[in-house]
DNA sequence: GACGTTAATGATATAACGTTGCAATAGAAT
DNA sequence: ATTCTATTGCAACGTTATATCATTAACGTC
């Protein structure tokens, strides 16, 4: 698979056509919402592109300059209460780390992500690991600590910066 | 070991008394310094004493009052310097999913911690599993990724806050 | 169509978290 | 004593996140 020319960043998971991506993202979420009887309003879905606009997690207040353009009266709460929302059905994750959020690709499935984010670039990549899931089970269950929810974030390099 | 009085709060993996606590870390916090020729100062000597003072990670902005009474210029530069330096050392822990702090028993060994965060009393406690860091390590190998940190945390209930 | 209910947004303010730059000063080294 | 460096004081700023309350949009019901 070619990597094809995205604007000075990349994706170094699997690239495929970026516009694509955003666009199979909305659809899936509208399709999600349609299902939960939710709505995927305007403000919701031009934040879900936003985040998707790239792999490298955006930070709320850049989020709300992208929202401006369209929705001029945009502060603060708007972006957050779109977050909010977009976090509740798992369409987006956020980066504790980076107080930063990144698009998730599989929101119906497990929120169980792992990050990998590359201190070069910056991209952040979700990858699964049930053994990792496992472990941390366990480990909690040595202490009697029942696991509700779990953050796994790694900063190291991604194979195209290694490269270079 | 019977459970100590402390005061309205439990550290539920090992309870012993907590001023004796507080002393050892600062002792070894001391020992280490001298070992590595960098200074523990008033300032970053009293807040590790400010983040041993409960095992409920605490804000930056908690650490500064209590610092203030006895350093009244004390400002938030102040407080982040020193966090810097002590985490720069490992004797403090970032819980990132809080913004806040935390005092690693064991600054010479391993940071590798991973938290268990209660949701009812807000303690955190750090607990070893090379499990999951082999676990991790693997599946960053398997996508090219080259881990150089990384951070666990996970929110629950913990014993005695489930058995109420 | 009028009504009530619920969810979403607009608007303003402010709390909380974190950073930067520079001048002043205290400690250690010679 | 003098110099050097690390540390601190101070002020302003930038970013992230909530609180509050008024207003409007969407939807079902009668």
């Amino acid at each position: 698979m070619a990597a094809s020319g995205l604007p000075s960043r990349h994706a170094w998971s699997n690239a495929h056509d970026h516009q694509r991506c955003i666009d199979d993202a909305v659809t899936a979420a509208e399709k999600l919402c349609h299902k939960r009887g939710t709505r995927l309003t305007e403000i919701r879905r031009r934040v879900l592109e936003l985040v998707w606009e790239n792999h490298q997690p955006a930070g709320a207040y850049a989020l709300l300059d992208g929202l401006k353009p369209a929705h001029p009266a945009a502060a603060p709460p708007t972006i957050y209460r779109a977050l909010e929302f977009l976090l509740e059905h798992g369409l987006v994750h956020r980066i504790q780390s980076l107080n930063a959020f990144v698009g998730c690709a599989d929101p119906e499935h497990a929120h169980r992500g792992l990050f990998l984010i590359c201190d070069a670039c910056g991209d952040a990549v979700e990858i699964e690991d049930s053994g990792i899931d496992r472990a941390m089970q366990k480990s909690a269950a040595r202490v009697g600590f029942t696991l509700k929810s779990r953050t796994i974030e790694a900063v190291g390099r991604c194979p195209q910066c290694a490269a270079v």
